[in-house]
DNA sequence: GGTATCGGATACCGCTCGGTATCCGATCTC
DNA sequence: GAGATCGGATACCGAGCGGTATCCGATACC
């Protein structure tokens, strides 16, 4: 039930291009990290889950604290551009953005799971080593502004008026995601999976939005 | 020689109440578990942080672990006692109570930031070592139960209907509690004071602007 | 006031971890 | 195809940690 039987590049004797060696050790470090901890896993492990020893992660990464920071890097970005990705599609109302955006962020895949893990102990990391020379809090300020602004532009293209300032929406945003996937893994059923949505609805403006239906429905609240 | 200057009860040779010992070790511990980390503190740093010594720690709480346990025992419940606190003036209206509700919880204090940074710890700790046979889930479950309570409670007397059902805006509000946090040490300048309480009025069917009473009288800068 | 007891201080142990030096074999170059 | 080179494997080290056994002095008891 791990991940197969032999990881990657098996005992084999086969030497494996760099990139794959890279890749392989990030996504071991991403799953390992989350569910041990950074602290609680060793350098031994991250590399054994990849199928690989100690000294591939050195090779590569130089030390722990590279490891990690070549995580943030890796896994940041990606987790922008999911966001940004579920955003952007001009076909839809601002409310059904909003609502595919919080079906987006919650869906409670393990990918998902391991990764507000993954983000909270880096954010954490972050908070302890001071506000000076953090990528982790750089990157999440670059976050935060670009879905403020897609957040803006979206609202004046449906021409709706927000309740609250686009940078106040976007911060909530990215609180709720975590703190909903906080309360998720604590307590599964507390957390329906049309929450995020609506919540994201109303702070847009969505009134009371029940409609659970795809696209508007025939009862469409607010059309002119 | 000088043992040097001890922090708390001196070096001196009075022996302290047994009770006083251990409240000073279960402040010290989650001062330093939150800023180093529960794995990243030693028992060495704990102790000293209270002017003990490590001795003082396995006599009072028998390892590092029932330390946690007491801990959290400690502190979920007055967590709770404070968030219930708020909620409790019967004087104030639904989105009042919810707004003095956000702002009590939002206090920069410090307090307030360590016990997030310690609330973060012990919910992975809680996540990693499975849903089963622990104290911490059981605790939060309870929180959210008795805030659900007193929101459905507050709504039927207000008579307001909710756009949501109770339990999923006591849901929300836990998640906003620590989303919000883990944004405002990230960028405090990202988080306006009264954002909370703007977000939980909404949750709560305040309506748009934040009115709750005497603030703003609504002719704020609104154009179109 | 002499003794028993309790509780924190001290010394010590085994283990794990990050880090380093070194080795060795597969790939690359000519 | 023979040597150069690169990169992961291996062996090892020192530090720091949780935990334990023991000590010792201040309080409690009669």
């Amino acid at each position: 039930m791990s991940t197969g039987p032999t990881p990657l590049p098996a005992a084999g004797r086969r030497r494996p291009p760099r990139d794959e060696v890279r890749r392989a050790l990030l996504d071991a470090a991403a799953r390992t990290f989350a569910r041990q901890g950074i602290d609680g896993a060793s350098l031994d492990d991250v590399a054994a889950a990849a199928g690989f020893t100690k000294g591939a992660v050195y090779s590569n990464f130089g030390s722990k604290e590279g490891l990690v920071a070549a995580l943030v890097d890796d896994r940041v970005s990606a987790y922008l551009d999911l966001g940004l990705a579920a955003v952007d599609d001009p076909a839809a109302t601002l409310p059904e953005r909003a609502r595919a955006l919080g079906d987006r962020l919650t869906a409670a895949s393990d990918e998902q799971h391991d990764w507000h893990l993954l983000f909270l102990q880096l954010w954490q990391r972050a908070v302890r080593t001071g506000p000076a020379d953090d990528s982790f809090v750089r990157r999440h300020g670059e976050l935060r502004a670009a879905v403020a602004e897609a957040v803006a532009n979206h609202a004046e293209q449906a021409g709706t008026e927000l309740p609250l300032p686009a940078a106040s929406v976007a911060t909530l945003l990215l609180a709720l995601s975590n703190g909903l996937a906080i309360e998720r893994m604590t307590d599964p059923a507390a957390v329906p999976d049309d929450l995020m949505g609506r919540v994201l609805a109303l702070l847009v403006g969505g009134g009371t939005t029940g409609t659970t239906g795809g696209t508007t429905g025939g009862t469409g609240p607010d059309q002119r």
